[in-house]
DNA sequence: CGAGTTTGACCTGCGC
DNA sequence: GCGCAGGTCAAACTCG
């Protein structure tokens, strides 16, 4: 079981960030560097894309050189970023074997609905690798279902504009009921596994009560096949890698400075970095890969910097045909 | 026509 | 035992 919802940078907005700057300082410290950091490169980008109108080639080679050194720059920030990241696993880590020996002495949560209920209540908690002790000692404490179920959760982000709760993760799923729950005025979802006959993987998508573009899917189970993902995976490797992208959730928002990582492994399940980062360190360096791809992913989403990109290189493309000419 | 979705009815477990 | 809430079923419906 795993639950993963990493908000590197927190969106500056939301209440979490506002009302615990004072305790957070340490933390929004590091994040207000860190998103100094992203808008200087964004600005950068900007800047150094808008004189594409230059058809000199001493200018295109100039301009080639600096973004070679932004490219260098973005790789450093994403090595710096997984950095963080493991030092945030091993926190997680240290805190969940104390966290084990607490809750052996304390005994299991009873009442099934109660702990559903408790769960709720900590859910905005998941969506933040807080540095707060108390904060994080209180997502730790959370109750968990059934430890010997696999049940995993999974947020992504999504329009709020969009009503459907459909969670693209590389299975298909049959939808057979819906419910409007009490203490959420959206209707929760309840699906079924079809990409194998006999798959007995349940998922429940209901909008987080607290963030409504956000989508919570609960998994239950585990897939007694292989998912789309995984063939892709191993066509990527047989292809040197040369495949798709690789299909996770990750979405990063400039304009706020929030970045989601939604990691699914080809399993359906979430795999945590740790376990590809406490292995090996060549299996690290596939989870410095894996995430520059979902940088690169998630960047293609983005219409303004798909704009930014073509114009580059309609401007680059039209450079060279007019030097030739 | 088959597969998937919708939606009201039904089942089950929990709290009082 | 009753009512409530979450979860599931299945007939009707939609869509490709
Ligand atoms: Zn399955």
């Amino acid at each position: 079981m795993m639950d993963i919802f990493l908000d590197l940078n927190v969106d500056p907005n939301s209440s979490y960030a506002n009302s615990t700057m004072d305790e957070a300082h340490h933390s929004s410290q590091k994040r207000d560097q860190f998103d100094g950091e992203i808008y200087g490169v964004q600005e950068k980008l900007s800047l150094s894309l808008s004189n594409k109108g230059s058809d000199s080639s001493p200018m295109l080679e100039q301009e080639l050189d600096r973004k070679i050194q932004e490219n260098g720059k973005l790789s450093q920030m994403l090595r710096i970023m997984y950095e963080k990241y493991i030092n945030l696993q091993k926190q997680v880590m240290y805190l969940l074997s104390n966290q084990k020996q607490n809750t052996e002495m304390e005994g299991v949560c009873s009442r099934k609905r109660k702990a559903e209920g408790d769960q709720e209540d900590y859910e905005n908690l998941e969506g933040i690798c807080s540095t707060r002790d108390e904060d994080f000692n209180r997502w730790l404490k959370r109750p968990r279902l059934n430890g010997n179920s696999k049940v995993s959760k999974v947020f992504v982000q999504k329009d709020a504009s969009d009503p459907s709760l459909v969670v693209k993760d590389g299975y298909q799923w049959r939808k057979y009921g819906q419910k409007v729950t009490r203490d959420n005025p959206s209707p929760r979802a309840y699906f079924k596994c079809s990409s194998a006959p006999n798959c007995p993987v349940k998922k429940k998508v209901q909008r987080s009560l607290e963030d409504p573009t956000i989508l919570v899917a609960t998994y239950e189970g585990e897939h007694s096949h292989a998912s789309h993902f995984q063939t892709e995976l191993s066509l990527r490797s047989i292809n040197g890698g040369k495949g798709s992208a690789v299909p996770v959730l990750a979405t990063i928002k400039p304009s706020c400075a929030t970045v989601t990582l939604d990691l699914i492994h080809e399993d359906g399940l979430f795999k945590s970095p740790k376990d590809y980062a406490s292995s090996e360190s060549a299996e690290a360096a596939v989870w410095q890969e894996f995430l520059v791809q979902q940088m690169a992913s998630s960047l293609k989403k983005d219409p303004e910097f798909a704009g930014i990109v073509a114009g580059a290189i309609s401007g680059k493309v039209l450079g060279n045909q007019t030097n030739r000419e």
